[in-house]
DNA sequence: CATTCTGCAAGC
DNA sequence: GCTTGCAGA
């Protein structure tokens, strides 16, 4: 397939942290505000700043002190302090909230973080096309801009060429739609995002943030030569951290533009194969990466850290922010298990200390058979202490704590606890972090049931959607010529349902975050080329005779969507899981008061 | 003394 | 399978 056949696009809302708070407070409307977590030290760390402030010089990573100072009348809103501890979950709420409205458009959605997601609406785009090529007009692309070009000028190229100019019809179609998605996130969340519509995820995300905030932009094809004269390589997806520096260093290279002097060959000996031959193509524009469905996260995690004095020194202390920490965790994993329909079986413990100057971390997968907070408690102290026990003990030095948890992929969940607080006395500089992490498992207990209408035997947890499903295709029999097929992308979210299937722990399966109807609708195994096709909807492989009917449900849902709005809140998801089995031992040097203040205590 | 997260892949 | 490090919001 071409490297310019699909239409990716990446939302991303607009100072999205600030935004929460002022709709929350909106006589802050048009005010200057950052959001900052703590506020004790030098006015508390900024994470957010909205675009008044921005424009006052206030950015990321300052503190609250600096800010006041460049800009006297900002305002400071805080994160929610909860257990002693910074709580983001009204941003994660926000989040989801936003991520629902997403939904409606495609399943084929990526969410890449708390406040963006990558869509693929090729589908979408290739069918609106086939009919409304005439809205391809400026007044309904009032938010967008087009890279090199003046949209007039690129609009009209399309609309009178559209064979010439596939690529970007498609493209400008996909504004078209972006911009509908858009104004419907804003409709449904009071929030401004913008967007970037390219041919993959990383161009997308690259031209997302040129016209910020509450706009979007295009990137044909043919502009990205242009565009990466300007661009320094530390700014694309992938290469802002150490490799890219390796990459301006060695190659003696600043802007994207000039990594197209070197060969394959040339980039695969520098780096490796696979790093060698991404590099090749993204200095061309070409990303292959798919736009891979997710819409939950795969783990759930917290961490503390007790940077420089406050580092943890006492057993007490320890045990008081594991006790802290595991009881968010656990609060977090009931109400995902509840959502979600899976359970962790795994946490995973994580710690940093500082010792002689230099941060020493520690992690251990353990075993998670229940979600009581004593329970997740003790088995993360009793790991802590066997580490530290079995850690040489001498010169007595710094730590800190933090534990984290991770959900796993398809069908497990992890969770992730994180503390991080110093241990022993002497040095004022010392952290420590603590971590767990955990996988889920699905719950199989589900009773079977026959379907009235087509004597299907289906699970228990997937009634009520299956019923839904005969309920939207009886609706769209009916009313079939009021809409045509592919119209719009759109996709409603089924009820949460049980259903196992097996580890599927880094097996490349789309099954696993698929909605129950869905689900029912590919019950059969032993897809392949020979008697299925890939549906143009959903990406999934359906059967040669059930493509009919597969069409008709992405239609039924559709039309079920705008019968009854109520979107159901819960997503599917998964299923068993694995693993149990812990670690092994590793020696750490260093570990002096920590641990005899553990061995004390018990 | 930026903090609190999440995902992915390499290397063992 | 597990731990670690990198990259990103
Ligand atoms: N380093 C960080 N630490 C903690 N939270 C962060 C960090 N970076 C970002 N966040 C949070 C706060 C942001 O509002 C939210 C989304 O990040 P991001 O999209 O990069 O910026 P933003 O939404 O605040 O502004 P923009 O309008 O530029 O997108 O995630
Ligand atoms: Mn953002
Ligand atoms: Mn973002």
């Amino acid at each position: 397939m071409s490297y310019k056949e699909r239409v990716v696009v990446l939302v991303d809302m607009d100072c999205f942290y600030c935004q929460v708070e002022e709709q929350l407070d909106p006589s802050l409307n048009g005010k200057p505000i950052a959001v900052v977590q703590y506020n004790t030290w030098r006015g508390g760390g900024i994470i957010a700043v909205n675009y008044p402030a921005r424009e006052r010089g206030v950015t990321r990573h300052m503190r609250g002190d600096e800010a006041k100072e460049k800009c006297p009348d900002i305002i400071l809103a805080r994160v929610p302090e909860v257990r002693g501890k910074a709580d983001l979950t009204k941003y994660r709420e926000a989040g989801k909230r936003v991520a629902e409205v997403l939904q409606k458009f495609t399943p084929i959605l990526e969410r890449a973080s708390v406040d963006e997601a990558y869509l693929d609406i090729t589908e979408a785009a290739k069918a609106r096309i086939l009919r409304d090529c005439n809205q391809l007009q400026v007044e309904n692309l009032k938010n967008t801009f087009v890279v090199g070009y003046d949209i007039q000028d690129f609009l009209h190229n399309v609309t009178n060429n559209a064979e010439y100019f596939e690529d970007n019809c498609r493209l400008a179609m996909g504004a078209l739609i972006a911009e509908e998605i858009r104004a419907e996130v804003f409709a449904k969340t009071g929030y401004k995002c913008s967007a970037g519509i390219a041919h993959n995820k990383i161009l997308a995300k690259l031209v997302c943030g040129l016209h910020k905030p509450n706009k979007q932009t295009i990137l044909p094809h043919e502009s990205v030569p242009a565009l990466y004269e300007e661009i320094p390589i530390k700014k694309v997806s992938g290469l802002g951290g150490k490799f890219g520096s390796t990459l301006t260093d060695q190659l003696k290279i600043s802007k994207m533009s000039e990594l197209i002097k070197f060969t394959e060959k040339e980039l695969v000996k520098l780096f490796d194969e696979k790093t060698g031959k991404w590099l090749y193509n993204i200095a061309r524009g070409i990303d292959y990466e798919q736009v891979t469905p997710r819409l939950i996260s795969k783990s759930i995690g917290c961490c503390k850290k007790f940077p420089g004095k406050s580092a943890l020194t006492s057993a007490e202390s320890v045990e008081h922010w594991v006790n802290e920490l595991t009881s968010e965790i656990s609060e977090r994993m009931e109400k995902d298990a509840q959502e979600n329909n899976r359970r962790a079986k795994q946490i995973v413990l994580h710690f940093t200390q500082t010792v002689n100057e230099r941060d020493v971390s520690n992690s251990r997968t353990l075993p998670l058979n229940s979600y009581e907070q004593h329970r997740i408690a003790h088995i993360c102290l009793e790991a802590l202490k066997k580490i530290l026990s079995q850690a040489r003990c001498s010169s007595p030095v710094e730590r800190n704590f933090n534990t984290s948890k991770n959900l796993e992929e398809s069908e497990c969940s992890d969770e992730s606890i994180k503390s991080n607080e110093p241990a022993t006395t002497l040095i004022p500089n010392s952290s420590e972090e603590l971590n767990v992490l955990d996988e889920w498992e699905q719950n199989n207990l589900d009773s079977l049931k026959t379907c009235p209408d087509c004597k299907k035997t289906i699970l228990q947890s997937e009634f009520e959607s299956h019923i839904d499903y005969h309920y939207a295709l009886n609706i769209v029999k009916e009313e079939a010529h009021l809409y045509k097929r592919k119209s719009i992308e759109s996709n409603t979210m089924t009820r949460a349902s049980g259903e196992s299937s097996n580890h599927l722990r880094n097996t490349k399966r789309k099954c696993g975050d698929m909605k129950s109807i869905e689900k029912f609708l590919c019950s059969d195994n032993e897809l392949n080329e020979g008697n299925s096709e890939l549906c143009p909807e959903c990406n999934k492989r359906i059967k040669f005779e059930d493509i009919i009917s597969h069409m008709d449900y992405h239609t039924a849902k559709k039309l079920h969507l705008e019968i009854n709005q109520q979107p159901s809140a819960s997503s599917i998801s998964d299923k068993t899981s694995i693993k149990s089995k812990n670690k092994r031992k590793k020696d750490v040097k260093n570990m002096g008061s920590i641990v005899s203040f553990l061995n004390n205590k018990r």
